[in-house]
DNA sequence: TTGACACAGTGTCACCTCTACACTATACTA
DNA sequence: TAGTATAGTGTAGAGGTGACACTGTGTCAA
């Protein structure tokens, strides 16, 4: 009946300059000060997992109104050299808009592309590596994809962040094709105008899966 | 800091009789005493999760040398009514012949068809309906299905394997060109001769995903 | 011994999906 | 008004998937 520390971590995801980034803080305290870790913290006696990272995610980083899904839990005995703390890791996803408009109020924050990374704390490493391997494989069979856009996007826009995803080059009509045959997206009547030639904008459809 | 109890529950499938089974055990202790649960308890101070579910595992059922895979991790703060325990849900899965040859030396235990199961202390119900998709998803794009049998099979088990998970049935030729086609398997030179006709068996072959 | 039975094992065709591939249209800017 | 950056569009070949039914053979019982 031994009691352990737990804690929550979480992968923010998001896009920006056509690169998928992430989002990491830098640490003040030992051990590994100084080195950037993930966001997270412990999880309070009266509140469920999802909201521990829920609120941690909005403690650290201001971050709201995010996509929010578990990832797995990390319980290696001398993953944390203080002791014992068992981790249960999540990944987020929002839009870059509210990602920016988020104050990073408190500690240093910072958004590193994923293929970037500064060496991080503990094993955060592992734990960043395997978010992105699941948001690679959930974004071909989910939507997922959408929860990193605006409301309203153009579908050059979503095959970017596919390919940011995947960190590969697709075909545009092939994508679109598929895209629009699987009537995951229905048109707006509205238009984007930022570029040369305005391009259509596009809504998530709850329907299909 | 607060320190919450850590669990680990195990749901342990096997196939019997072209049925998915999966492991209960009779709680002899209260809360929810008498009814049925799934194997698991508490992990340990200086011991992975893993290896608390590995232990447990075997503690309760007897069982080794499973195929193990975390889950998921539920941690409402009302799921056991003596107070917060967080679980580290597992699935694991044996072939028949072990799961009979393992001796459920301590509780009551005793297998269930899947879509036969009686009503189950706390929120196993859930853990179980999370496990048993996960196993109907994982079949399809990776080869867990191979951990339900024995080293050498013919190709209708396997078959029934995939049957059995899916609840539906497949068409033979169909089944047999795609499985051979993938090269995840290749023929023996031994023949099983229980039945009427014999039947070659195959083994798992290790190389393609 | 032989006939019935239970299961093993095999091929084709139609349809759909995926991939590879290149040009035209148009709004904005200089 | 010419240049440019991006939007938007179709087709043909290959491969994969699903639907479909009969023959071969070892075992067992009469």
């Amino acid at each position: 009946m031994t009691k352990l520390l737990v804690t929550v971590d979480i992968v923010l995801f998001t896009l920006r300059d056509r690169q998928l980034h992430l989002l990491l803080i830098r640490r003040l305290a030992k051990p590994f000060e100084g080195r950037y870790a993930l966001p997270g913290g412990f999880v309070l006696e009266n509140e469920s997992l999802d909201a521990a990272a829920t609120r941690e995610l909005k403690e650290e980083t201001g971050v709201e109104k995010v996509y929010l899904e578990q990832l797995y839990t990390f319980g290696e005995p001398k993953r944390d050299p203080r002791g014992r703390v068992v981790t249960v890791a999540y990944y987020a996803l929002v839009p870059h808009i509210e990602a920016l408009s988020a104050g990073t109020d408190a500690a240093d924050a910072a958004w590193f592309p994923v293929d970037k990374l500064p060496a991080l704390a503990f094993d955060h490493r592992k734990i960043v590596d395997y978010a992105h391997q699941r948001l690679r494989n959930k974004l071909d069979y989910t939507n997922v994809g959408f929860e990193l856009l605006p409301d309203k996007f153009t579908l050059t826009e979503l095959q970017l962040v596919h390919e940011a995803i995947h960190a590969d080059a697709i075909d545009k009509r092939n994508f679109r094709r598929k895209i629009l045959q699987s009537g995951i997206v229905k048109p707006t009547k509205e238009w984007r105008s930022t570029g040369r030639k305005p391009a259509q904008l596009y809504r998530f459809s709850e329907k299909s899966s």
